[in-house]
DNA sequence: CGCAAAATAGCACGACCGTTCGTTCTAATT
DNA sequence: AATTAGAACGAACGGTCGTGCTATTTTGCG
């Protein structure tokens, strides 16, 4: 806490180390989660010293925090900016969720920072755990604006639910990582493109409408 | 590891005090996750010392795999064995899914480890997490032999992809758990109930095929 | 170059972790 | 009554953690 690196001044070097710590930081996150990232490992792997990477951060939680911005910056820039080239409505919807399984499926490999996270800060308030929601919620709500701008183009039903269909993508997502990463079974990136094309069946336009279960 | 009490007895004594240990040890892992959970703070909580309590187990490992089977006992209790009284089906899996929700809809306040230890040991192999998936897997193919026989007694499409349909299920409650427990979104139990309701509406008898997207 | 400021290193701390060991107390068996 | 087994305790060990200090090195600017 003592001496901050200044914010101020640009390309002062030590900025950008402390950008390859944020990047080695993000890479050891993923494998072994917020929780589990130590200051002491991180030195290792960035061949200084405990402290030396402590002085830039000031304490772990903010280094925790700087992995969450980092990560959601590059979640941003790999699923959802490119979609802004793709047509609104159904296409954009199809494009970001295209997207959004790419960057799963190759976290079935690393792990993902925004399901582990949920897990480890679930029920542990702090500014950890506001950084992390905030993010995850900008990206359900990008998903979700998607799917209104879906329906008001006439591409799904008048009367969708978005809320739902997200809410349904988003287990497809979840359903993914815990299948085929946590056990292994295979098949399951099959499942959930099949899955997401049941949704889009029910939401499209002319779809009958909604089954009531008996009692 | 020295002195492992009387496997072979029954009720000495240490048996229930074991048992009361095992009890407790699971309501903390609910909180703290199963690599969360440590044995001074279970000490404490018991009135014991920790090395009283380590007696117990051996290992913190064992200790772990004691939880989960702990957990997977009251979850065959509460969730599977009292569907056997319902008849096979379709009522038999709208039975299984309507118990799994009143069990999570409990595990938002609480947590769940069958989710909480998917995450802490989704890339650390090992006795634990060997006890955690093949739990998991055979709660998974119960739901999944269910949809079996509800397409085999024709409640089902005759087609219908068992596998499929029970990823699409794991899916909802695994989003419900998600947005409900960590984003405090409210209206996530209604929304895993319909999307319940939407599946069961496209692999009903007489639903009509797959919507197959564009390109 | 010279010098101030920033970056990093080194070291020590207190806390907590799982685990081991020797001991004590109690209860059942002989 | 003597013996033995089991349960629990308390202290300690080696390790890792985040963090705080104080030097020392490195950097960039005038």
């Amino acid at each position: 806490m003592r001496t901050l690196p200044t914010e101020g001044r640009a390309s002062h070097k030590g900025q950008q180390t402390k950008a390859a710590i944020v990047d080695a930081a993000l890479r050891l996150a993923t494998q072994v989660g917020l929780e589990g990232l130590s200051i002491g490992a991180l030195a290792e792997v960035m061949h200084m010293s405990k402290s030396g990477v402590f002085a830039h951060f000031g304490s772990r939680e903010e280094l925790q925090i700087s992995v969450i911005r980092e990560y959601f910056h590059q979640f941003e820039q790999e699923v959802f900016y490119p979609v802004l080239a793709v047509p609104r409505g159904l296409p954009r919807v199809e494009a970001l969720f295209a997207n959004w399984m790419k960057r799963v499926a190759v976290e079935i490999q690393s792990g993902c920072i925004f399901i582990s996270g949920a897990v480890e800060f679930d029920d542990r308030p702090g500014p950890v755990r506001d950084a992390l929601a905030s993010s995850v919620k900008t990206w359900l709500d990008a998903m979700y604006r998607a799917v209104l701008q879906a329906r008001q183009e006439g591409h799904l039903h008048a009367n969708a639910d978005g809320h739902q269909m997200a809410f349904e993508i988003h287990g497809l997502i979840l359903a993914l990582h815990y299948e085929a990463r946590f056990l292994n079974n295979p098949g399951s990136i099959e499942r959930a493109n099949t899955g997401f094309a049941h949704i889009l069946s029910r939401y499209s336009r002319g779809a009958r409408h909604a089954y009531r279960s008996p009692a």
